[in-house]
DNA sequence: TCTCCTTATCGTCAATCTGACGATAACCCT
DNA sequence: AGGGTTATCGTCAGATTGACGATAAGGAGA
């Protein structure tokens, strides 16, 4: 099989799609490109993975020096290796979805040029296929919120059902009956755990807040295209 | 962000994780190792990724010298690249997921040692860490059968509710009872479309024959560990 | 040919789940 | 105190599910 000797070389990179939920859409970080090619044009956040680390650990490293925070989900989205994806050499890219809640700032890249929030729907046509990418992750975070926990990780870590339900609707857009909505998530197993704290953020009677539970999978799922 | 003068080069490798359904077992092709490392020791399929060619194409084109078929579900699975999976070298190594009806022969591999079906219950200990991307792999295809109608791909092209029903039995180690079962697959739309003909394979009353359906995903979901 | 065996397919029924939506509860503001 | 707002609980009819009975339609052997 493997011949060390006569292998193609190839670089590797990892590119991050981060998400967020922040003021009502749904936002994915966004660096502008600061040489050649795609001079100028917005690009997902990434870089080279180096020769003794992991690619994991390369999509970490990035993703913390990015958005300046650790801990947060993270999982391997796909790989894209088209030859010709990167006009200058054979680049192949493994992407990775991570999920935030809403962070202070968009922190300055180390290296990278200005990065910022940029909502989904308004995102046009980025550098190398990254749009691609984007679409992918976009639809990854949404088919998981049907069937895992990772809602979530848009929340900071005590949160309201009503926060929630806010990142379902804003990542689904879709908008769902709050006292159905309330039923099925307080009914999964494991999804939340009650702090007994309460908090009044909206005038409104105080919501109960909530930690996010051990439940790795959503028995039953929240379906998608229905009143929940 | 990319600099094309000094990336470190890696190797890129394709790992094809190809399972059937063949004497009662969930069964994986695998090719025993005609050199150092792991020498004489099961691996998956797989190889280098050409220079012009994209890594998707060369999964297809490793899956077809493999199986001798082409045509074949094929989708990534995910990408693995520890610093050490491969003594010689930094190798990444992208996983294919591929899913076969029962093939007539294993397909003597062009240039792999002799290739067979193993059970998935019976394999032991891979070469490099392929044991863990076909455990994967077999999570991966579990999973994929309660939402999408991936269980036809291990059909041959006309099929009855029964023998579908034992690719869900033998993947999901479950037994399911027959009438919920023709009473689910039949109801859900697109999922399966009838030919009109019938067979008579076992002795019992003829079954009506199916092609697979246009559905993407099944609405609803056959969910696993339920009595269907 | 008739009976038995086997598998396919259709029905039934109670328990559960779902979606729609009414009713309260508990806060804020004026 | 009254009105506005959000949270949470309840109710109810319709759909879905799992358990399982009943019937259909073939083959094998008496």
């Amino acid at each position: 099989m493997y011949s060390p000797s006569d292998f193609p070389p190839f670089a590797v990179t990892v590119d991050l799609v981060v998400l967020t939920v922040r003021s009502d859409a749904l936002c994915a970080l966004l660096v502008r490109r600061g040489e050649a090619p795609f001079l100028g044009r917005w690009a997902l956040p990434g870089g080279f993975v180096r020769v003794s680390e992991s690619v994991d650990a390369a999509a970490a490293r990035e993703l913390a020096e990015e958005t300046g925070v650790t801990g947060l989900h993270l999982e391997q989205l796909a790989t894209y290796g088209e030859p010709r994806r990167d006009p200058r050499m054979r680049v192949v890219s493994v992407a990775y979805l991570a999920l935030a809640p809403d962070l202070p700032v968009p922190v300055a890249g180390t290296d990278a040029a200005a990065a910022s929030w940029v909502p989904v729907s308004e995102v046009s046509s980025l550098a190398f296929d990254h749009s691609r990418i984007l679409s992918d992750g976009v639809e990854r975070a949404r088919a998981k919120l049907e069937y895992t926990p990772l809602g979530t990780a848009f929340c900071s870590a005590e949160f309201t059902v009503a926060e929630l339900r806010r990142v379902y609707e804003i990542v689904w857009g879709v908008s769902l009956d709050p006292r159905n909505f309330h039923r099925k998530v307080t009914g999964v197993e494991g999804l939340l755990v009650a702090t007994g704290e309460t908090t009044a953020r909206d005038g409104g009677r105080p919501a109960a807040l909530f930690r996010r539970g051990s439940a790795a999978v959503l028995y039953p799922p929240l379906v998608r295209a229905s009143g929940v």
